[in-house]
DNA sequence: CCTAATGTCTCTAGCAACTATAGCTTCAAG
DNA sequence: CTTGAAGCTATAGTTGCTAGAGACATTAGG
């Protein structure tokens, strides 16, 4: 059985995440020493596992819930698996076409940037006028973290 | 002049959300209509134009404040609006970096799926072991948002 | 066996960048 | 003159943690 801190060190995530996840309900309940500390085995090893990957590619804590609760019942059909994952892929595709486009406008910014004073600065001229620019890159739709 | 509504209407801003710049510092205090209600000149329809792009771009509040004070000051040199710049592109960049390893992972799980049980399911088992994935996408660095 | 240094406990508050709600006042149209 | 939209303030909620305070538990060394 291992401590929180074991636990963390071994998952690579921190301990209050570890508290955070148990939570609001991510982890179950760990049992307790006699002293009142968390023991993990195996089990939540594997899950907190699972966790920590599933947010390392992106997914949100609720979705990653979906998932645990789907893999929890391994006799039942994957189609809901497969369309988070489909989902979580969409999502990151379309992050990656607007990251591309707002690249292009940033790089055309800093290489038009003569080092001048800031009156000439195409830096701060371009971010007041989004008709300087080459690209669309009006914030399509709401965008989650990473 | 214009009322909050109009005004952000214009800038393709929500109400709160300019109250809420109003609020940090972002925007100076409106004047107010006899009636205490905000009014709005075309300096700070050209200020919130300037943050509202800048969010597009991916800055946050805190680089805009930034900008926003070097554009104030029209005889300084560029060098730091440059910088900044250059930073947020650079965050662009390595974030464009791993949404592309996370893409590839993601596809990677979605077609192995041959959508039979949760049991079998590539998805679940892929975020259960990440020695199965083919590329390290492990959260590299302290992410922003978008 | 005692002590000192960690580690863990709970609880609360904070971060970014908004968004939403409640309960009120003001304004513009008919 | 009335009604409905738009404005006001203030507070709390969102996501996914992170940081702190103050108290208890555990462990390594002397």
């Amino acid at each position: 059985m291992l401590t929180i801190g074991k636990l963390g060190e071994a998952a690579g995530v921190k301990v209050p995440t570890i508290r955070y996840y148990e939570q609001i309900g991510l982890l179950p309940e760990a049992e307790r020493s006699a002293g009142n500390q968390r023991l993990y085995g195996r089990k939540a090893q594997e899950r907190l596992a699972f966790i920590r990957h599933a947010r390392d590619l992106g997914f949100t804590l609720e979705a990653i819930r979906d998932l645990l609760s789907l893999s929890d019942r391994p006799d039942q059909s994957c189609a809901a698996a497969d369309a988070i994952a489909k989902a979580q892929l969409a999502e990151v595709e379309s992050r990656l076409a607007r990251l591309t486009a707002l690249k292009a406008e940033l790089e055309r910014m800093v290489v038009q940037c003569a080092g001048g004073k800031i009156a000439d600065c195409r830096v701060i001229e371009v971010l007041g006028d989004h008709s300087l620019c080459a690209t669309d890159h009006r914030h399509p739709e709401t965008e989650a973290t990473q």
